[in-house]
DNA sequence: CCATCAATAGACAGACCTGTATGTATTTGC
DNA sequence: GCAAATACATACAGGTCTGTCTATTGATGG
C-alpha cells in the first residue's frame, strides 16, 4: 500500500514526489478552500495535481467522494489541533475553553483564512443539495465540535451549561466570520474576553 | 416605464402578475438562497419565472449583475428591519443593541432559513474569484453593517467600544450559523444574554 | 390606427462540466 | 528480470453553463 519509495534526496516542490492520491487531496483542499468547492472543475484539479483522469476516478469514484474526504481532512487536521491546545497540562477548565481562541488567533490573522470550511461548505450544500455524502459530513462536524465544546464546559459547572456552548460556538464561528470582513483587526482577542466574562460570570 | 396596469381583481401566485424584473429578482432570490448562487444557473432562474432569454438580459445584462442586484435587495430589506427594531422610541442605549437580537430570534427559527446571504457570498465569491462587483457589494454590506452597530454602541460610552462592536457582530454571525447547524434551540436567546452581559460589564 | 418598444419563443455558439473508454507507459512486488 | 498492478495521455459522450441572434407577438402612446 505504500506509495512512494526514499527519495528524500533533496527538496522538491514535495507536491510532485507525493503518490497520486495524495497530489489529487493537496490540489482539491488548496483549491476547495481558496476559491470554493462548486467553482472548483475536476478537470482543473486533475490538471494541477499533475494525474490522469482515470487515476482520480480509481482513488474518487465521484466528485463528491473527493469533498467528503477533503472536509474529513479538514475536520482531522481541526479537532487535532484543539485536542492539543486545550489539553495542555496545568490549565484550568476555564483555560481549556479559552485555549480554543488562542489556537486560532494566528491562523484567523493569515491573509490566506478563508474561513470555516464547514460553514462555507453548508453555504453551498445546504439542505436541498443532492449530496448525501457531503452534507452527512458537514453535519457530523457542528455535532462533533458541539459535543467537544460541551465536554471542556461541563467541568465548570455553570448553572446553564447549554447556553454557555451555543455561547462559545457563535462567538468561534464568529470570528471567522468576521475574520474574512474586518481583517486585521483584534477579533479573536475581543471575543476572548467575551468568553472568559461569560465563563466567570454568574 | 410602468409595466403592468392594475389587475388587483383576484389574489393569483403575485408572480404571475409581476413585471418582468420583478418576476426574475424573485425567482432568483428564491433560488440563490434556497441553494446556492454558483449552482444555479441562469437557465432555471429564466424557466422559473416565465420570462425570455433575451428579456433576462436586456434587464440583467450578465449573470454577476444579477448577483450584485439580489444581493443590494437582501441589504436594503436587512437594514431596514434593523433600523425597525433598533429605532423603536423608548429604548435605552443597551436595549436598542439587543433589539438586533430580538428581530432575528424568529427568522433564525424559521426552517427556510439558510444563513447570512453575505457570509454565504463570501464562501462562494472571495477575494479570488473574478466578480469584482459581487465582491465590492458584499465587502460594503459587512462595513455598513459595523458602522451600523457602532453607531448604536456609542451612545453607550464604553471603555473599548470597538472591542464591543467586534462581539455583538461576532455573536450575530455566530448566530447565523450555528441557527443552522443546531436548530430549533434557543440560540438567539443565548446570544442576546451574551451581548447584554457583555455591553453591562465593566 | 399605426409606429414603437417590450416581451416572447427558440435555435445556436462555444466553453466547461462530470464521468467513461481505449490504449500505452511506468512502477512495483516477487 | 518479469508479470501484474498502477498511472499515464487523450479522446469522447452527453449534459449544462453563459451569452447571442433572429424572428414574431403583444402592448402602449400619440
Amino acid at each position: 500500500m505504500k506509495a512512494h519509495s526514499a527519495f528524500m534526496d533533496v527538496a522538491g516542490q514535495s507536491l510532485e514526489r507525493l503518490a497520486p492520491r495524495e497530489r489529487i487531496l493537496t490540489t482539491a483542499s488548496d483549491l476547495f478552500y481558496r476559491l470554493s468547492i462548486n467553482s472548483v472543475g475536476i478537470d482543473r484539479i486533475i490538471a494541477e495535481s499533475g494525474v490522469a483522469k482515470m487515476t482520480f476516478y480509481k482513488h474518487f469514484p465521484s466528485k463528491a467522494t473527493l469533498i467528503a474526504t477533503y472536509l474529513r481532512d479538514k475536520r482531522a487536521i481541526w479537532f487535532q489541533m484543539l485536542a492539543t491546545a486545550t489539553g495542555k497540562p496545568g490549565l484550568s477548565a476555564t483555560e481549556r475553553v479559552l485555549a480554543i481562541f488562542d489556537a486560532i488567533d494566528e491562523p484567523l490573522r493569515s491573509p490566506s483564512f478563508r474561513g470555516c470550511s464547514f460553514a462555507r461548505g453548508l453555504a453551498e450544500f445546504g439542505p436541498e443539495a443532492n449530496t448525501p455524502e457531503v452534507q452527512a459530513t458537514i453535519a457530523e462536524y457542528f455535532t462533533e465540535l458541539h459535543e467537544f465544546v460541551a465536554t471542556l464546559i461541563e467541568p465548570l459547572a455553570l448553572d446553564n451549561p447549554e447556553r454557555a456552548v451555543i455561547q462559545i460556538l457563535s462567538l468561534v464561528q464568529g470570528s471567522f466570520v468576521m475574520a474574512q470582513s474586518i481583517p486585521n483587526a483584534g477579533i479573536v482577542e475581543a471575543n476572548r474576553d467575551a468568553a472568559k466574562l461569560l465563563l466567570e460570570h454568574p
